[in-house]
Parts: C-alpha cells; sequence; structure tokens
DNA sequence: TGTACATCAGTGAACGCGCGTTCACTGATGTAC
DNA sequence: TGTACATCAGTGAACGCGCGTTCACTGATGTAC
C-alpha cells in the first residue's frame, strides 16, 4: 500500500543506514537483498523502487558509512581537544574497535571487497577516505603543508593496517602487538 | 574414470594453486567451485574426492598463497642483498603490484574477507604473516630484540594499509601518495 | 610375469536453496476540480 | 472543504540462474595370487 513521501523517504533513509552496518558485517557479497531490506523492516519486494540495483544500494551505504565513521571521529575529538591525535588513535587502534565491524572503520570492514567494487563504489570510500586524511592533517606538526599530507596518509595507512592484520590473525596478544606497534609509531611519526 | 596417485595429487596441488589466485582477484564469496576446478582442468564433481569442503580449500589455498608471496619477497632479496628492505618495499609499494591482485600479497587481496572467514583460513594467514615480521625483523636496525619485533609489525601494517587504501581509490594520483608516503616513512622509520 | 578383481579419481547430472531482479496487485496518499 | 481519481510505495510470489553439495556411474590404476 502507498505510503506518505515523508516516510518512503524515511524507509530509503533506514535501508541506507542498515546496510551500511550489515555490509561492513557480512561482506557485499554476504548478504542479501532480503536481509537487507529486513533490517530496515520491509520486504524485498520494495527495494527497486528505492534503488536501480544492489550495486547502487553498496556505493550509497558505503558513502553512508563513511560519514558516520568520520562523526565518530570527530565526537571523540570534541571530547577531548587537547589530545585530538592520541583520542583517536586510542579508539581506531583498541581491541574493542577490533572486535566491533559493523559500527567500525567501512575501510578497515570492507577494504580488499572494495577493491574489487565499481569505481561508484570506491568513488564513496575516496571522499570518506580523504576527510580521514583532512582531519589526520590538522594533527601532526609538520614543516610544510606537502609534508603533512605525506605524514597524514602514512598514518592513516599504518592505522588500516594495522586493525585490518588484527582482524586476520587468531592469536589475541599478536592482534594487540599490531595495535600497540602502530600507536608507538604514529606518535613518532606525528611528533618528528 | 581413475587416475595414477601422482597424478591426483598433481591435480590437487594444481587446484590449491589456481584457487590462491582466483580467490585473490575475486575474492572467496566470489568464485564458485565449477570454475576453481576449470581452472585446474577438472570439473566441478571430482572436488569432494580432494576437499572437505569449500572453506577446506580457502584455507589451502590462502597457506599456499601466504607460501608463494613469501617467495617472491625471497627471490627479490637473493637478486637485489644490498638493498634487502629498499627492495621489498619498491615492489611492494608499486603501482604494478597495486593493479595485480592475482599474484600479489594475499593480506591485501583477502584482507577483509579473510577477517570473516573460519579460524582455520585465518590460522592460513596468521602463518604467512609471522613470515612476513620475520623476514621485515631482519631488515630494521633496533638496539633490541622486542623493539624490532614492534617496528617490523609497524611497518608490515603501513606497507598493507598504503596498498589497500590505494586500491580502494579511483585516483591514481591519490594511490601513488599512499604508496610513496608509505615508503618515506619506512625508511625513517627502519632506521631511527 | 600374467590374470582377476577391487579400488577410487574423475565425470556429469541432479539436489535443494538463496540469489538479484521483475511483476501483478493493493490501498493509502496526493492532486484536480 | 469535499469528492473522484490518479499515483506509487510496499507486498508477496515468481523468474532464471548459479551456488555448494551429493551421487550413480565409468574405467584406468593398483593389488592379490
Amino acid at each position: 500500500m502507498r505510503v506518505s513521501r515523508v516516510q518512503a523517504e524515511e524507509n530509503r533513509q533506514a535501508v541506507i543506514n542498515v546496510s551500511g552496518r550489515l555490509f561492513r558485517e557480512h561482506g557485499f557479497d554476504g548478504i542479501g537483498l532480503k536481509d537487507l531490506m529486513k533490517g530496515a523492516g520491509l520486504t524485498q519486494g520494495a527495494f527497486y523502487k528505492q534503488f536501480a540495483s544492489k550495486e547502487d544500494l553498496a556505493a550509497q551505504a558505503s558513502k553512508r558509512a563513511m560519514e558516520s565513521a568520520a562523526q565518530i571521529w570527530a565526537a571523540a575529538i570534541a571530547e577531548n581537544p587537547d589530545d585530538p591525535l592520541g583520542t583517536v588513535l586510542r579508539f581506531y587502534l583498541s581491541m574493542g574497535h577490533r572486535e566491533e565491524r559493523m559500527d567500525g572503520c567501512p575501510v578497515a570492514a570492507l577494504g580488499s571487497d572494495a577493491a574489487r567494487q565499481s569505481s561508484t563504489v570506491k568513488a564513496s570510500f575516496e571522499t570518506g577516505i580523504r576527510a580521514y586524511l583532512d582531519t589526520l592533517a590538522t594533527m601532526v606538526s609538520a614543516p610544510q603543508g606537502e609534508e603533512t599530507k605525506d605524514k597524514a596518509m602514512a598514518i592513516l595507512s599504518t592505522m588500516l593496517g594495522a586493525l585490518t592484520l588484527s582482524r586476520v590473525v587468531n592469536d589475541p596478544e599478536l592482534a594487540q602487538g599490531f595495535l600497540t606497534a602502530a600507536e608507538r609509531q604514529i606518535r613518532e611519526t606525528a611528533a618528528r
């Protein structure tokens, strides 16, 4: 049955939000339209009234996921403005983040999947990654602007790599080792 | 029809080898048993004479893929023993590696997929990752042993993160930026 | 060494299932007058 | 403001397809004597 335009838009947003979380948990190929729609309280049939294809949803959900990740960064920084970099590192490189794929960094949750997706999906990630870099760039000390960008890119690489490695290994001690080693090295890089 | 024991074992190895490559190219969920077997010149029906399940093959193929990655490292180092770290960084953090998923680093190709797999699959990755770390540890200068391990973990994190990020973004310039920034920072970390 | 027979790697078809996508239908919403 | 009708978000079933897995069968290999 028909639903008000406002309600329809709310439903669309709900699908995008829940898909962003479910894709992170199960991968783009690991969850179907039926379960994505059910997550928003709808049925499969309504899907094509809102989205052109699963890939279209993947792109929109990735964009949304990156945006909410950026908001989590911003909220954490706002709570502890004296040590922004330390705040970001403490939550990004934590065992809690390692175990929480669904609400964690989308690049860590979907990175190797995203590399295989269309350039529309990649564009969503690229935008979010540039936002990460801008945030990190405000936190590092560097003589010139160009070097600041470089440092931000190296720091983000280390963060993402350490979290990914910590999730791929079984041994919790080794996992913690990657997170700790990354944090230590990033602090040195940022200060240098 | 029956085939000699030697031939059967060769076929098994061929399936493992080709699957290691095809999984890297398409992801664990992105390619089916039919195509994996076809890659080794066999048909789908023979699969369960050699493997317990697709997951069983995933674990064995991941192990094999990590072993051949380690061999690529070793071969590159052997060719240029004067600058082992530089050699590894030049090929790992290259645009060529970015574009060659099938024969590249399995952690970069399958990292976020692997995090969702069974602990058997993760164990294959963990073993390979420890081998990476041992190799890197011989290349960094550090006063104490513990610090060497830490540096190796941070360096591997930066390498993996930079390659992953370079593959996730569309813009080749940004992709190259991650690789370059990572290489620069790793050289500093290794020398410090 | 030669023969008879058991073994089993590989084939190809079938199984049930869930996938992404399409479609006829419903009925509340939105619009025209 | 009230009425008549067109719109369209959502439902639920169906589509063809490919998935992982199973199985009856084949015939060369391996084994027993």
